[in-house]
DNA sequence: CTGAAAGCGCTTACAG
DNA sequence: CTGAAAGCGCTTACAG
């Protein structure tokens, strides 16, 4: 492999000039520099990506963490995957992909052998085990998703709070007195997912404060399960005038629920989900919608994680916390309540 | 940071002693063995990767290269990403996931810079800008799908045209005449996605060969264009009796289709599709299909491509092109003819 | 069975 | 403005 002894060779200059000369580190003359590039283009010349990590400890990776649990609805991750992985880029980082099943043992395994420079978490649970480990490593952390205790780290997510007291709100205004609303499954609100409960007991206290009754429930997060129970609760429930679903399979299977009911969405019931845009331009949901941001997300805790890398880690500066506010994008699935269904 | 020298000096020994115990790559005393596993677990040490990196010439990471494309079903990609990712994992690699949209760019990037041991090509396509890249880094690389030129490297995809051909002896067999193929969109075969036309065209030639009417059509890979085509097709081939469908956004949609328009699966019309069982449960969809199997790609391309890896590069072993035979998997979507729709 | 030394390919003080 | 040298943390011939 060309080294970069063989472009100072070939330059007629010491290495340490060569490597000046490329990272601009200290002024050279506008000749050798030439001589370095012609030099650097002619051999085809790469730096070699370890040797400079060993002597810079900087890998320019950063590890990103993603479980995908059979209880959570796949195709939701991969945004948050793509809105990390191209923002990285933009910042001249890599992604190192880590999806193993036991993701504390995977952290220390990439942390303690200084293969990344920093960490985005998915999937965060309330009390994840992952986060200890990412405290106590180098490398800074940045999770998308609130944990219980956001100690040392820095925290993007949305505000499920204001989401679920926007959901019943919306409706609220449009005269709508008694809604359902679809939540994950219980299994992730057991394993810790807090966005589950966040936006539902947001939801119930804003009903109580509205005087709605608002049935909650968690719904499963496959079909045809989560069509039938789709079904079981407008049975349940005929007196509901609005749907809201914090659950992206409910989402997905609703189009054939209601035409199997032979409901028109407007008109016999309102509908807003929770889920991104892409998600609902993929499977053309014609819900309103909080929008959910992946890639926004991503974005923001990339630029804050690199901001923290390559901050001289002198003067730590204070961690953040930060919450997007939910946005409801109008598709015309809500109207006055229509007839109970 | 805890280096080898820590270890080395806890345990009383040299660094190369100490080096030897870990790896076990020459006989060590058992009491000394016994010494510096005790340091390394005291010390709580773990080798620097780059170093490692830097003096082994082996990073243990392969680079996973996937595009994701405006016309191309996003989800359906992750399966394939996971199957990689799980394999490698098993075989004691990590992942480097690289997204841009310059693929090539990337390519030469993480291979010049000597980031990875090995390549996994996602998304390839007839005439793959990125293989002449591959071909002539020092890594060894893995397709999972076929291109037009497979010199030099290991390639692994479903057997497209058995695809085509079984599917159109299915819907024969049980006494079916005229049917509708759905693929992909077009621009995916402009770009040279070469399994849609090798299906197409494999179930064309079978369907001349039984005398079958076959209505082929480019589809596209977003609702609700796609949905719109499905119902502009059996307003138009009012005599067909059978749907295939190579487009998994196609096979997402049709359930709605069907629903408007009063038709039952198989009574009305026979269905076969093409996508992974993970993809069929997720949506629920009812319909027999030839299963595409990412994960058993993503694992056949890991294991052939860390074999490659790991041979002491010299004797080259052959390069295979591994084709996986079709099964269908019957979920009761197709029976004899119906009346036409 | 073990140690001292060289080397992997970079970057960056230290000198001039 | 440039060079010689040290060092990052490993592994692995070379010696004993």
């Amino acid at each position: 492999m060309v080294t970069i002894g063989d472009v100072a060779q070939a330059a007629g200059v010491s290495r340490s000039t060569a490597s000046y000369a490329l990272s601009g580190k200290r002024t050279i003359s506008a000749e050798v520099r030439q001589r370095v590039n012609d030099a650097v283009r002619r051999l085809g010349y790469t730096p070699n990506a370890g040797a400079r990590a060993l002597a810079t400890s900087q890998t320019m990776v950063i590890g990103l963490l993603a479980q995908f649990l059979e209880d959570e609805f796949a195709p939701a991750m991969l945004q948050y995957m793509l809105g990390v992985s191209d923002t990285a880029r933009e910042l001249d980082y890599d992604i190192l992909l880590v999806t193993e099943a036991d993701g504390a043992r995977a952290l220390s395994r990439i942390t303690d052998s200084r293969m990344v420079d920093g960490i985005v978490l998915l999937n965060v649970a309330q009390d994840d085990l992952r986060l200890p480990i990412l405290r106590a490593a180098p490398q800074p952390g940045a999770l998308i998703g609130l944990p219980g205790d956001c100690t040392g780290l820095d925290v993007f997510d949305l505000d499920f709070e204001e989401a679920g007291r926007m959901m019943i709100e919306h409706m609220y205004a449009l005269g709508h007195r008694e809604l359902i609303l679809v939540s994950q499954p219980e299994h992730v609100v057991e394993r810790g997912g807090a966005y589950v409960w966040r936006l539902q007991d947001a939801a119930l206290q804003q009903a109580e404060r509205r005087e709605i009754r608002l049935h909650a429930v968690f719904g499963e997060s496959r079909q045809p399960a989560i069509g039938q129970t789709l079904h079981a609760l407008l049975d349940a429930h005929p007196a509901a005038t609005g749907l809201l679903l914090n659950n992206e399979a409910a989402a997905a299977a609703l189009p054939s629920v209601l035409h199997t009911r032979g409901l028109a969405v407007p008109h016999d019931l309102s509908v807003i989900g929770r889920y991104s845009d892409e998600f609902a331009r993929t499977f053309s949901l014609p819900y309103s919608s909080i929008e959910s941001a992946p890639d926004r997300l991503g974005r923001m805790a990339v630029r804050q994680l690199v901001r923290r890398i390559e901050s001289t880690e002198q003067g730590e500066e204070p961690y953040v916390v930060r919450f997007i506010s939910p946005e409801l994008i109008d598709r015309g699935s809500t109207g006055a309540p229509g007839p109970a269904s």
